[in-house]
DNA sequence: ATTACTGCAAAGCATTTGCAGACTG
DNA sequence: CAGTCTGCAAATGCTTTGCAGTAAT
């Protein structure tokens, strides 16, 4: 793993172990949010091995620090994790393909607002967009 | 049960059956998305009983033919059935209590214009907001 | 040396599935 | 009667937890 800011950066109550590193890069490697599942997989397929329980207690734990977001696909309830990067944070996923869209503004910003008014203190929030990709979309329109 | 205008305007393959109907009462009654052993809690309080498995089972179908929406509640990792109303779609959650605060406006149509131009066909979204709501908030400032 | 972390096993729980009998239209 | 639906049991699969040994600082 090309050794990148965030691990050089990690908060000095964790400490820098072999897993740790391999989780981080198997998320910085991937395109779109990983699940703990996929993610031992993704290491399997590199020959490194790591047990699932290390992978989720380290999720968790890369979450409470804010290096990592926690997400859920309602379609397949399952726990979705990404490496917290500037560019983007919710995703279009395809009902059919489960292909991850990423979306580039946050419309959320006026909401936030509003709740503030009233006295609610927005911490986080969660954001999914379902629906079907162009490819799928086209599929399902040929077998009409 | 009151019977309401969605009980009388059941799809026709859907059956009307005792079950059903206690399913759709306890959503109605409740001011905030219930998950299924929630409700199935809830039926037992009113001593009616009710299989999980059939409350799962009517809640998906229920789902499919639009009389309910379906949410995760990512703290929980759990699914939550609401029924469409047309009131409001969406809570802010509080992280403490776990109480639901129906959010107004739904800020998604202009998000969700952008991304037809990208081709990608928007059936459904979900959001959610995190944080704490009032009480919770001043409790945790003065516990500081 | 101290504190945190991992492997491993086992449990926990929400959710799903299969099937035979019961009910609805 | 035909097609759905339910009760019930059992399985599935993700996620969590406990503990003893291992590794990092």
């Amino acid at each position: 793993m090309q050794k990148s800011t965030v691990w050089e950066n990690l908060p000095s109550n964790l400490k820098k172990t072999k897993q740790r590193q391999m989780i981080l890069s198997a998320l910085q490697d991937s395109p779109r949010p990983l699940s703990a599942p996929e993610i031992l997989e993704a290491l399997h397929k590199k020959g490194e091995t790591c047990w699932l329980s290390t992978i989720y207690r380290n999720l968790e734990t890369m979450v409470k620090t804010g290096l990592v977001s926690k997400s859920v696909l309602i379609e397949k309830n399952q726990i979705y994790f990404d490496l917290v990067r500037v560019e983007h944070n919710h995703y279009a996923v395809c009902s059919q393909c489960h292909t991850f869209l990423p979306i580039e503004d946050c419309p959320m910003e006026p909401f936030i607002q509003a709740l503030k008014k009233k006295n609610f203190h927005v911490n986080s929030h969660s954001l999914e967009v379902f629906g079907l990709c162009e490819a799928c979309y086209r599929q399902s329109e040929e077998n009409k």
